[in-house]
DNA sequence: TTTAATATGTTATACTGTATAACTTATGTT
DNA sequence: AACATAAGTTATACAGTATAACATATTAAA
């Protein structure tokens, strides 16, 4: 039995389990770094040091948090570099909003919070990479922008995007936010890398 | 005598001097959440309640370390976001590499260290409404890219840029990344508001 | 169902870092 | 030289992290 196929104890599983979630209310209530591993462990009706039995610190307990979530969304955008010369990209590109629309908790907490600093860069690498690849636009050589300076500026404004729009409250819909995604972020570095 | 007029005492001014100094050395060798108030005052060779004195958090001190530091950033970029549309700006964009450059130090605690989340948000605020305001070619109301969106994707893009620069090593020189960041940010977004 | 293994709870303790108070010494201003 | 104020010294309270030892509860296996 390896890792993946032993089951856990259900005990583990439900301490672990009730540990997230009350981080993740925490968070979504009160700054991340006035967040204590007591105030966690209260919420959860744990006993402190069951806390440690688990995890070494406050941030591993977010990492799992949030590379759980964040898989799904790392899935849609490979889907859409692949097909990002697509005119269907528009109506496509409302499947990021939309999936972000239905998981805000997760991505309010990404983007919101500070001291993610680091996993938001892991984030923004991977993003970087896939457009990097996947994306035969962005590799012209010639070009006096470099294909990793094209993936970075994609995979940063894109992040900034959905910040901004959960910062406002997610006004505009999906599907517009999908267009504006398109022109103002896939179509403009392609252009931009195509003339440049 | 107001606050301006005054002359604040030699050794306040010394004292302060010395534990910026002390928090700038000290977040460029490690990381600035494993910074400690004593590890600050050690360093600066002054008492641990001296530091107190002076400023209520290392946040407070941070803060003072990076506005002196970034006003000058900001003018640079005031003098661009007006001439955007100048074909001259390519070799005007240097400028601002350049600066970054000469002050990279300061550069690198506010884009590379962690938990100054608040302080970079105020900066892409702040650049932001610059861009929004004295560049005309991104209020057009019939566009689908409404212009805040236009200025804070600018001012996001050039943060995400100058970070990719300095962890390269700030390797293209300073008049390439002057033409990039025409053609990428500035360039592809007028175009993508006047077109989409 | 009894047994063994293991997870969790309780209590105590060491340690680090923040923050302030009281008092003394040093420095700058008049 | 006298006064005001900054900075140093020492002591202390407090919050949060981290671990140890032992008791209790739950799960899995016989």
């Amino acid at each position: 039995m390896n890792a993946t196929t032993a089951k856990t104890d259900p005990r583990v599983r439900r301490t672990r389990r009730i540990l997230r979630d009350a981080l993740v209310s925490l968070i979504l209530q009160k700054d991340y770094a006035s967040i204590s591993i007591k105030e966690i462990t209260d919420r959860a009706d744990v006993a402190y040091i069951t806390f440690f039995r688990h995890y070494n610190s406050m941030d591993e307990l977010l990492m799992e948090v949030l590379e759980d979530g964040l898989a799904e969304l790392i899935r849609h955008i490979e889907t859409l570099a692949v097909k990002s010369e697509d005119p269907a990209l528009v109506t496509e590109g409302k499947l990021i909003f939309e999936h972000i629309n239905q998981n805000s908790d997760l991505f309010q907490i990404l983007l919101k919070s500070q001291s993610v600093a680091r996993i938001r860069k892991s984030v923004v690498q991977k993003i970087a990479t896939i457009y990097q690849n996947s994306c035969p636009s962005l590799q012209r050589s010639k070009s006096q922008i470099p294909a990793n300076v094209a993936g970075n500026h994609i995979a940063t404004s894109l992040l900034a995007l959905i910040e901004w729009w959960l910062e406002n409250k997610m006004s505009p819909h999906p599907a517009q936010m999908g267009k504006i995604y398109k022109s103002l972020i896939i179509d403009a570095t392609i252009n931009a890398v195509a003339s440049a």
